[in-house]
DNA sequence: ATGTAGGCGCTACGCCGACAA
DNA sequence: TTGTCGGCGTAGCGCCTACAT
């Protein structure tokens, strides 16, 4: 598995990427959280730094730092979407200057002539083909000539580029009884290809010029396990802690990978969004609130919950550290996968219950949504039922 | 690309090592180099260290170091074979102690009834199975019924475990004009599973027990390339040198990875290697010296060279090192791919350069063998003309 | 609207000697 | 001795509709 060199298609990266998952512009200020670094590299290798490891009591639990590159990669193996930034940390004095200076959010948005899809069974079996939606193929696929006479059926064929640029051809053709868009021919070498199995998504993006693009998201179950063949998981951990232990030392820049669909939790994070957090919520214990999930169909949707205590996650290695400082409990009983402890700035408070909750009197008609802690679609791309 | 938690056998691992490997004994003294660990690194991700790494002044260039444990592994994607060490730090009172005793050196042997085949187009080609060299197959299969009448053909059924203790079924049978033996049904399984290609090897071994075991050996050309998506190289590097620092500055235990077919040269040496080399050894610019190298069919041969200058590797970071301190040269004109820089105790110094090589008088029989830098058969598996 | 299965043509996989190197 | 090829039989890939959900 090796990386590439240069930044890859935005468009088509965000959309591999997920909804929920921004990249702070270039030139802005964030603040990085080895602990959470840590985290990625425990996710990566299945185990969590060693008590072993040595600690860094130079090593702040948070830099503020100056984002001074960013490039977008995939995995040339498994198409596994990353990011490469370049930090260099700010000093204390240029710090507090910066906090009179709040950067204006830029919001990274979806494509939106987009679809994705969870295969099926039957789609990635060797006995056929692709079933795609049908609003799927009609918003982002040319229109087929549906004017032909039966038994003739519309087809054309349909050139697609993936991350690596690499060119996928395929039949698109529109039969069956009921009628239904299919992609024949092409289809199987593309799912061997890329090892797709049950369960993983594939997504097209139709970009500004009309090319289409494609891009595929493998399920969360199949773990992105590392080459144990190189590196023990406690010097990963080691080499993490001390690259940045040596760039905040040394005010030098750094270099690490992101990568969000491996990661618990981004730990690169805007400044804004951080000090937004920190100085303009008050949280305390019992404190409801509501937090952004990605849904398997790559929409969003928020889930409520209720703080249950506030604290360090390691209050020996990283004291008076914000990361994952909130204990929360989930409303809905499906909430097993959801983590227990979260950090601040990835909940939105629920200040105004008021203007969010009808009033209790409308308990009859709809049961508290907001309290109950019922389902929102915030975008609803490909809704069954419009 | 994952690793195995137990270890593998032994004999097979071995054999897919290649007969230059050899693993230190549990207890033993070693030496450790991080300069050679830090090349292992190098080689992985295909980047040197960058000069941006911290450097650890306190980390000498070599640690002697008990071998707590070892455990032979294999790579559960490319089967790949690697160890894992762990390393205790001796302090200085003690290494002294330890030059006064010597321990004996255990030679690791190859296994006796195996062969390995480097496969050829048609090998890994769907049009059909596998040739069977004839020696091989007598040497490590089952004997056939050869009293069978023509037109039939003696075949059986032959069942091989790989590193991973998965089985492997193919049918071997003796046919064809002139006859040979051949893998038919399921070999072309097997080549798709490990992603066989033709260059790589395939060795088939018989144990003690008479079960029968295989593996493969994949060739240099197909590099080891890393996923870049978790680490940086940098994060590596610093990751591999902090980790001995810190476990030589608190005489902790500490593991590493050892990669015999990825690493340029081996980084943990047994301690009565490295005195016998540096206290029993004087060499000089001009010394002539032989050194074994592994052949295509898991051969060993010996090459000669000169040695032409004495120094440092890395002066700066790395400042008295015996790591790859001789520059050499070597005889054959083929010596484009061997190493411009050996360390002391891989070579084979000709201090007896008359017991050697035969009297001048008998050039004409045999043109000057060693100073020509004839080669050397060691073990001579399945030599072509006995 | 779309997942799955039966039907079936046809490709290419894979088993066989015939050569030749 | 063994690498490659032309020859074939056949398994299973992949395109189609029918049917169920």
């Amino acid at each position: 598995m090796t990386g590439e060199q240069r930044s890859l298609n935005s468009e088509l990266w965000h959309a591999c990427a997920g909804p929920l998952v921004s990249v702070p512009p270039v030139g802005s200020r964030v603040v990085y959280f080895p602990q959470g670094h840590s985290e990625q590299v425990a996710a990566s290798t299945q185990k969590e730094a060693d008590v072993h490891i040595p600690s860094y009591p130079s090593l702040p639990p948070r830099l503020i730092c100056l984002l001074d590159n960013v490039t977008l990669h995939a995995d040339v193996e498994t198409d596994e979407v990353y990011t490469r930034m370049t930090l260099i940390p700010v000093s204390q004095s240029q710090e507090k200057d910066m906090v009179m200076t709040p950067e204006v959010p830029r919001e990274t948005k979806q494509p939106t002539d987009f679809f994705c899809k969870t295969l099926t069974a039957s789609d990635t079996s060797t006995h056929g083909g692709f079933s795609i939606p049908r609003r799927a193929a009609e918003k982002v696929f040319p229109p087929l000539d549906y004017s032909q006479q039966p038994p003739a059926h519309p087809a054309q064929e349909l050139v697609a580029r993936d991350l690596h640029d690499q060119e996928w051809h395929f039949r698109h053709i529109y039969r069956g009884q009921p009628r239904r868009h299919l992609l024949t021919t092409g289809w199987s070498i593309f799912v061997s290809s890329k090892r797709l199995q049950a369960g993983d998504s594939v997504l097209f993006i139709r970009d500004d010029k009309g090319q289409l693009l494609l891009g595929i998201r493998r399920a969360n179950r199949q773990q992105t396990a590392m080459p144990s063949s190189v590196l023990t998981s406690d010097s990963m951990h080691i080499g993490v802690l001390a690259a940045a232990n040596h760039a905040a030392a040394t005010n030098s820049r750094f270099t690490i990978f992101y990568n969000p669909r491996a990661s618990p939790s981004e730990f690169v994070i805007p400044l804004w969004k951080y000090h937004k957090a920190i100085y303009q919520t008050q949280v305390s214990v019992g404190m409801r609130f509501r937090m952004v999930f990605e849904t398997e169909e790559s929409g969003m949707r928020r889930y409520m919950g209720t703080i249950t205590g506030i604290g360090d996650l390691d209050p020996l290695r990283w004291p008076n550290s914000h990361w994952r400082s909130l204990k929360v409990g989930w409303d809905e009983s499906t909430a097993g996968e959801r983590q227990r402890r979260v950090s601040l700035w990835e909940i939105e408070p629920l200040t105004t219950p008021f203007l969010i909750c009808p009033p209790l009197t409308l308990r009859a008609k709809r049961p508290r949504p907001g309290l109950r802690g019922e389902d929102e679609d915030l975008d609803g791309s490909l809704r069954k039922s419009p």
